[in-house]
DNA sequence: ACATATACATTGTATAACTATGTATTTTAT
DNA sequence: ATAAAATACATAGTTATACAATGTATATGT
């Protein structure tokens, strides 16, 4: 069945997606990493390491879709929130059109 | 809008989701590259470079998901036609879970 | 005390899409 | 007749990103 192949397949497919799904997440409330994580992880099946999520949001931020603040707790460490630009609510938009063109796509050739 | 990430976006999506593509389409019918390119560009919105196209179906040679056979033409170039492997058969299958799983997650989360 | 969970971050590696380029044949347009 | 475009394969180099591994530091449960 050709496990190795499944395995990098998957890997590949969140390139890209990882994205998508972060900017998803941040377009009604803002979160911090850690906790953004344990949203996915919660609602969905899918499962981002901290090592992705953490250069992810770096990207995101330098490509001004995403601002953060740090939020001090009164016990614990310090939390990084992240929310969503009016550029990263527009680009949002553009990134959904084309991937529900693409679903339909598969769909359509996955019969 | 940031049109720069968005087309650096784009190309990530397609990374792992172009194997899924030529798998689904290779599913019915065996074709040659250059035909598969024509086939996804006609039934769907999906362009596959041909730079893109041939690296990748080695890849899937490689990994013994599909097999090829050249076919001499009366006239013109020979074509190389592939066809799913047993293997790439059940490959596609859970393939087609975890996309499909994808799909799910992502509306959840774009609600 | 020790393990686990929380919360951030970086480095190195592997993979794959794409551009550019190349070869060769056939068809279409001028 | 000849040039351009389409057909059909292929490879090298560039770029981007997921992930494992590793590191720092605090808090909590046993």
């Amino acid at each position: 069945m050709n496990i190795g192949f499944l395995h990098k397949w998957k890997s590949q497919v969140k390139k890209g997606t990882l994205a998508f799904i972060a900017l998803n997440v941040l377009k009604d409330n803002e979160y911090y990493g850690y906790e953004l994580i344990e949203q996915v992880k919660k609602h969905t099946k899918i499962e981002i390491a901290e090592g992705t999520l953490y250069p992810l949001l770096n990207r995101l931020k330098k490509e001004n879709l995403v601002t953060s603040k740090w939020v001090e707790q009164e016990s614990g460490i310090p939390r990084k929130y992240y929310t969503l630009t009016p550029t990263g609510e527009e680009t949002l938009l553009q990134m959904r059109t084309f991937w529900f063109d693409l679903e339909k796509s598969i769909k359509k050739i996955s019969k």
